[in-house]
DNA sequence: TAGGGTCCTGAAAACGTTTACACTAAAAAC
DNA sequence: GTTTTTAGTGTAAACGTTTTCAGGACCCTA
């Protein structure tokens, strides 16, 4: 019926329709039980024959405002999974509370981290939520130095205090790992990834932890780690398959890592589980249409996500909040990757 | 050195510093070469010491503006793959343009998409990119009608013109079917999607058209289409193998029924390529991981994203221009899934 | 009738830009 | 030596909100 009005309505043009001024019209909008009912009705019924919708560029100037806010996010790499459920816990919260998502992909690339930040700080975010480079990120230290709610996921900073959502990563190592021993591998060899990242070295912690416990020695060799992508996941694999003693099984340390291995190693013709069982950090919804159905560590990214904005609100509503600390529990989804020792399920 | 400034630095701190007025810092800022090289050169100096970056929301209420735009995406399922290509291809051209994207994923939701889009307009985005979710999209023929600038992707609208980037889907898919015919096979099955959108019929014409070119009948029984989800692709499979006569292949029109087809395929332990072989529409990073690895048909939307970009920064500089229409060719990746007949590769 | 509430509303400043316009001083033209 | 041009700069309005402040109308009390 309406629908076809050049410019789109402005308090302006409402408030000379209801024939008040714009003061009385931001009133109504805002439920200040202060105007007359009268008013108020006559306000609301302009403000719903010209299709008014607050201007939240206009809004977000003037004052950082309560509704609908706009939310930075930051991410190393939206090709990872994981990230996609982080992007849409996160999301799920937004919608419903009205707030829209500015997203920024750096793909490893501090410049363009570095770049991202300075848009989303130009667009007067509300907040951040972001997965910093390394535990040394200078780009969100300053941000949080200058005051604006900045919310961590999967790491920390190691000289700032921070709300942080992450994964008990030495937790999920360590489960991985136990799972692998209980079914009887005993060489177990661990492919990690990026070593300047503490989320590395809790998941090697983890492995290692699981091999004390059972009394298994920790072989060097068996370690290897250089990056987080596929190709190092193809070459440590080929390195570990042409060891003159080769692994039973191997455990990787992130969702590429594992399918580097895994071509690498149906590339060999190696049998997944009877000849290589094979366990990776980070679960994929099509992780049980490979085959063999991986076994891996699923990270509750969706969780982490919500968990992320929600202190990210609370952080907004009161800066002066002490921090927290989220520790979110992985979960082992065992399949059929690391084969079944007699007795066990 | 610097970085502890409480609020961020103002055209009129800048000003003051430089001990000039707003305008004409605002000058330098934009290269208007009418400011004398001294006076630039104290305000650049000035902008640099106060770490000056301008205000993008002041930017875009005073009037939408030149460099550094702010984009809207509207996208049906961040869960798909090909989208998150869409995506890389689009935030590859809005970096080195040093523009924002605000990314509204609507989850199917029909609600979802109208707030998403309501709450991108008061964010006053320069302009969208928008995957309708069907032919008659109500919301985004509003939005065009409001003259703002709208790029389509994926497919286009029947009431409107407008700019669409799409793949040659019809093509992709008598590709896939063909391929399968030449491998020897003669019963093949399609499960097809969700049947309200037009994507979906364009690759049933193209799975009909390879059928009738090689002389082969088109049976019904064949073609089943219900959702395009991962449900459906179990639920019309396990119809498909109950077949009196079960299909020899089956082509399936994107990656969650792909999924969910193989899901159910490995359920009843048939052996790929050997009982019944495979290709699906949607290649993913990962198809290759699969065992077999899947044949499938990959949309290039890295590429998609990026022409989409591309025509909507020329739609915002010239509103008038005529609407265009650009088909990006699929591949078929072949693998493994659809087995050999003697003589090829 | 004067004084003081209470209730409701409007005027105006502010947020940080861009830009049309006015203005000054010096240079050029006559 | 006056007038005109030109170069360079500043003033102020505008974008659409929120919010403080002031003020008008009304009612109550003395």
């Amino acid at each position: 019926m309406s629908s076809s009005q050049k410019q789109p309505a402005s308090l302006k043009s409402v408030a000379k329709m209801a024939g008040v001024s714009i003061a009385t019209v931001s009133r109504v909008l805002n439920g200040d039980p202060v105007v007359k009912p009268e008013t108020k009705l006559a306000v609301e019924k302009a403000i719903k024959t010209a299709g008014y919708h607050p201007n939240r560029v206009a809004q977000r100037l003037r004052s950082s405002y309560k509704s609908g806010r706009l939310i930075g996010l930051v991410i190393p790499d939206i090709r990872n999974p994981y990230y996609i459920d982080v992007i849409r816990g996160i999301e799920e919260s937004a919608y419903t509370n009205g707030s829209a998502v500015l997203i920024g992909n750096f793909s490893q690339d501090p410049d363009k981290e570095k770049m991202y930040i300075n848009i989303l700080k130009s667009e007067s975010v509300d907040g951040f939520i972001i997965a910093p480079h390394h535990g040394h990120d200078k780009y969100v230290e300053d941000l949080i130095e200058q005051h604006h709610a900045v919310v961590c996921i999967d790491r920390g900073l190691a000289n700032c205090s921070t709300d942080i959502v992450k994964s008990d990563n030495e937790r999920g190592a360590f489960n991985a790992v136990e799972h692998l021993i209980k079914l009887g591998h005993k060489r177990i060899a661990h492919i990690s990834g990026n070593l300047s990242i503490p989320t590395t070295h809790e998941r090697i912690a983890g492995y290692v932890a699981a091999l004390r416990k059972y009394n298994l020695p920790v072989d060097d060799t068996l370690i290897r780690g250089r990056a987080s992508d596929f190709q190092s996941g193809i070459d440590l694999t080929a390195e570990l398959l042409d060891l003159p003693e080769p692994p039973e099984a191997i455990f990787t340390a992130n969702n590429l890592l594992t399918l580097g291995s895994l071509e690498k190693i149906h590339e060999r013709g190696v049998k997944i589980p009877d000849e290589i069982a094979i366990v990776g950090f980070d679960d994929m919804y099509w992780a049980a249409s490979l085959n063999p159905a991986l076994t891996a560590v699923r990270q509750h990214g969706f969780e982490i996500g919500k968990r992320a904005i929600e202190l990210l609100y609370q952080r907004i509503e009161d800066p002066a909040r002490p921090a927290a600390n989220v520790i979110i529990n992985t979960e082992l989804m065992v399949r059929r990757s690391c084969g079944f020792k007699p007795g066990t399920l």
